[in-house]
RNA sequence: GGCCCGUUCGUCUAUCGGUUAGGACUUCAGAUUUUCAUUCUGGCAAGAGGGGUUCGACUCCCCUACGGGCUACCA
């Protein structure tokens, strides 16, 4: 029978997750739900100096509001719980399985000071030793249990001196895993230091942690991304000596999110440098007060967010760019994730949010423009807002965008574009705006076609071009040089409003000397 | 420095030994829109370099260069 397929993302609650984070989430959630599987969510808050309030449930808005569902997990719980690794370790277990290690002689205990530990890189260093680590050959001059006799490991044991176990890595053998993206990888383990498995808080370290909760949740792929590689043959080694090395999850490292100047992976100080999120949600640092922002502020439908992500690393094989979820999930695949680094672009994620805006109906478009509404003290008929982002929604890229835009479709314009003016107006189209007021107070009925109709004769009356007036007249009733068919827009605001706005710019803007 | 991973248009990528090397973003030009935006059409633009293997290499192997990651009692 097969395995069922379960795959979890396991996020260290020490800040926000950035959106290179959330890529992990979403092609491990897609793998799962291709696969009918289960997708879990794991806190590994073993670091408890680097805990930051908040991070947790950051993460948690942050998967909910990109639509990927948590099957098992934090909050959600399931049936292995707890899915926290600080009171996982209530449960004992890091500590068994690293007892384990120790009877089999694979881990040993090591009461070296971190004092003593700058000691040992310092004189490795100055030995230019090329590659100084705790290892295979610097342990029997530490102070370990493999040094010590077994008298001095128990009285030390007994006197609560603090101690970490490490791994006991062997020298010069050769580690080989595959790994689902990148195939076989090959390290000699001479390369590789005795990690530590528990630290002397009596935590679990990473390396220990994310294995022992691996077998003991039955996930069946760890996703995660490039800067585990090094890290990957240490882990083969203690599914190993625990005897599980067939239980093991099969391993994916991903390629990594790169800053779009090409200067080593995105980072939060690539966003505030470059002008573009880079987490998913607004994120206030409680220490410091500062937000970072998110791409759910700055306007992007999480779909559009989703979908970009999706694309940086991995493609469906065929041209496809706009894909929903759904669609995602069922073309995704590890084997058309690459290899290589992808360069963030914050164009294309500004294309995909527009792409994604015009997707939305206009009654939907109309909700959102309506809260910004409310925010001027403006209310409006629903159809009208309606009509309005019919009318609009092509020239945006982002929903808030909607007001500095469209203001004038509710209020008069108070700002006139005086690029504009200075260029066009004059005695000439001061009298021909006048006119066409005129014209348009007697029309029987304004709309589209007869506003456009009457904008024609008046030009031809008074021998002008439409191409000489036409912007000038943009400018005298919505205040911009630039906007959606300007005749429309009339039928919109109505007779009365326009003759208003024609009269009040003829009145108030100068003439040029 | 050491170890590991990578390398197709400026960017994201397709190609799984035989293609006029395709698409998208960006950009440029034209058309449409009596403006701007949109839309449409078209253009510019790539296999890091050097060796092999092969009838044939972007595709396989090696070396070099470059890029990235790791090198903690952090993940």
């Amino acid at each position: 029978m097969e395995k069922r397929v379960r795959l979890r993302y396991a996020p260290s609650p020490t800040g926000p997750q950035h959106m290179g984070g959330i890529r992990t989430a979403l092609f491990s959630y897609l793998y799962a739900k291709r696969h009918g599987g289960d997708f879990i969510l794991r806190s590994e808050d073993t670091d408890q100096t680097r805990f930051v309030p908040g991070a947790e449930e950051y993460i948690i808005e942050s998967l909910a509001w990109c639509g990927i569902k948590v099957d098992e997990g934090v909050i959600a719980g399931g049936p292995y719980a707890p899915y926290r690794q600080s009171e996982r370790k209530e449960l004992g277990i890091y500590k068994k399985y690293a007892d384990q290690l120790i009877a089999s002689g694979h881990a040993y205990y090591a009461f070296d000071t971190p004092t003593e530990l700058d000691e040992m890189r310092a004189r490795l260093e100055a030995a230019k030793v090329v590659a100084p680590q705790y290892n295979s050959t610097v342990r029997m001059s530490m102070k370990n249990s493999l040094t010590l006799s077994e008298d001095e490991v128990n009285a030390k044991l007994a006197a609560n001196e603090p101690y970490v176990v490490r791994l006991k890595v062997p020298r010069n053998e050769e580690i080989r895993f595959s790994d689902i993206i990148r195939g076989w990888v090959v390290v000699n383990s001479s390369t590789i230091d005795d990690k530590v498995l528990l630290k002397s808080d009596g935590m679990p370290t990473y390396h220990l942690a994310h294995i022992v909760d691996d077998i003991e949740m039955k996930i069946t792929h760890a996703v995660r991304g490039e800067e585990w590689l090094p890290s990957a043959p240490a882990h083969i080694l203690v599914y190993r000596y625990l005897g599980l090395e067939n239980e093991m999850p099969l391993y994916a490292h991903l390629p990594l999110l790169l800053s779009p100047d090409g200067k080593g992976k995105l980072s939060k100080r690539d966003g505030d440098r470059l002008g573009f999120p880079t987490f998913p949600l607004n994120w206030t640092d409680p220490k410091t007060g500062d937000t970072s922002s998110g791409y759910r502020e700055q306007g992007y439908f999480p779909e559009a967010f989703v979908n970009m992500l999706a694309l940086m690393g991995w493609n469906p094989g065929d041209n496809t760019e706009i894909m929903n979820l759904e669609e995602l999930t069922s073309k995704f695949s590890f084997e058309k994730v690459s290899k290589s680094g992808a360069k963030f672009d914050p164009k294309k994620a500004v294309w995909f949010n527009q792409q994604y805006l015009r997707m939305q109906t206009n009654d939907a478009l109309a909700l959102i423009f309506e809260k910004q509404l409310a925010q001027h003290n403006i209310t409006a008929p629903h159809e009208y807002v309606v009509a309005v982002c019919n009318l609009i929604k092509e020239k945006v890229n982002f929903p808030q965008e909607f007001w500095s835009i469209g203001s004038y479709y509710f209020v008069a314009p108070t700002e006139f574009d005086q690029a504009v003016i200075g260029k066009r107006w004059n005695a000439t189209t001061k009298a021909y705006l006048q006119a066409l007021a005129t014209a348009y107070e007697a029309l029987p009925t304004f709309d589209a076609a007869s506003t456009e109709q009457t904008f024609k004769e008046v030009a031809e009356a008074q021998g002008l071009k439409t191409g000489d007036v036409q912007q000038m007249l943009r400018v005298a009733t919505t205040g911009a040089g630039g906007g959606p068919s300007l005749f429309e827009t009339f039928n919109l605001l109505g007779k009365n409003e326009i003759v208003n706005r024609i009269n009040t710019a003829c009145t108030t803007f100068a003439l040029p000397q």
